[in-house]
DNA sequence: AGAAAATATATAACATGTTAAGTTTAAGTT
DNA sequence: AACTTAAACTTAACATGTTATATATTTTCT
């Protein structure tokens, strides 16, 4: 059997978690959660708002999950929602004024930290690796179209 | 700022949770999480078993979610648990014979679905995508010894 | 129009992730 | 030896992940 050390789940997972390790303090300072963070990133890109599927989408994040957060975010009034005039069932979530400074407020000192990482691991290696992780996911999701096994 | 979809943690999980995908389903067969896997995997290597903050470090898991882990498969009797010798603080955690079958059950198609993914991703890009992934876990954590934003 | 199917979101229930605090045993100090 | 500190887990508490189910609104069908 293949060694137990060469897991790809494992070893994305453990990237992820350096990487994370680089931005939680500064989003702990600031009472955030990475997918809180990942909610406001979302909405101030965004800002007549959107959808909560649409939401949910972009910031990969199931609705159970995303209802939460959006709730928590709410109490807090950095974000607002309103029903959709179109539609009834959908809401309309949007950044709120505090959420809009609070991004802002936040913003340079997340880029420094990405910057941190560009250049400690190199500008093109980072390129190369979205590359190779995007092409992974098309390539398996592919894949799932005829189903699995199909070694042949 | 950065284009909120060039984010690197959310690229890492999004390629994770594509290649999950394609081990779930065989999981849930036998009822096991991925984590759980994780566990009877790691301790399938070593028969005689280890402590618990080994198999924790081994399997990428917290000691409170390993804790946890542990009671559930020790319940199913699928490993078991002693007090060891040298120390009555350490649990060595070890399998039983009914997760040994069970890995030894599992193993065939779990391989066939790595060599699949390995098929379709093509093995020179895998190899590669492990490399960048140690190198970034790497870089990081040396990073991490002189803190942050230092970009000089 | 009225019934049935579909859609958007919410809630429930339980596993896991994560930080903090508690327990028990070992090791170090004086 | 008594006291303190540390180590190995465990438990607690709460956020998130995940699947299933519920609720409200739209759409579709007839």
């Amino acid at each position: 059997m293949r060694t137990f050390e060469r897991s790809l789940p494992m070893s994305l997972l453990k990237a992820r978690e350096a990487v994370m390790k680089k931005f939680i303090p500064h989003l702990r300072a600031h009472d955030l959660s990475p997918q809180q963070w990942r909610v406001l990133r979302a909405l101030y890109d965004d800002p007549k708002g959107m959808e909560m599927s649409v939401l949910s989408e972009r910031c990969f994040l199931l609705m159970p999950s995303l209802s939460r957060i959006v709730q928590n975010l709410e109490a807090r009034q950095l974000i607002s929602r309103r029903t959709a005039d179109h539609d009834q069932r959908c809401s309309i979530i949007s950044l709120d004024q505090l959420g809009h400074e609070l991004v802002e407020v936040m913003a340079p000192e997340s880029e420094a930290r990405y910057a941190h990482i560009t250049q400690v691991f190199g500008y093109g290696k980072l390129e190369l690796l979205y590359e190779l992780l995007d092409e992974l996911v098309e390539k398996l999701e592919e894949a799932d179209k005829s189903p699995l096994g199909e070694t042949s």
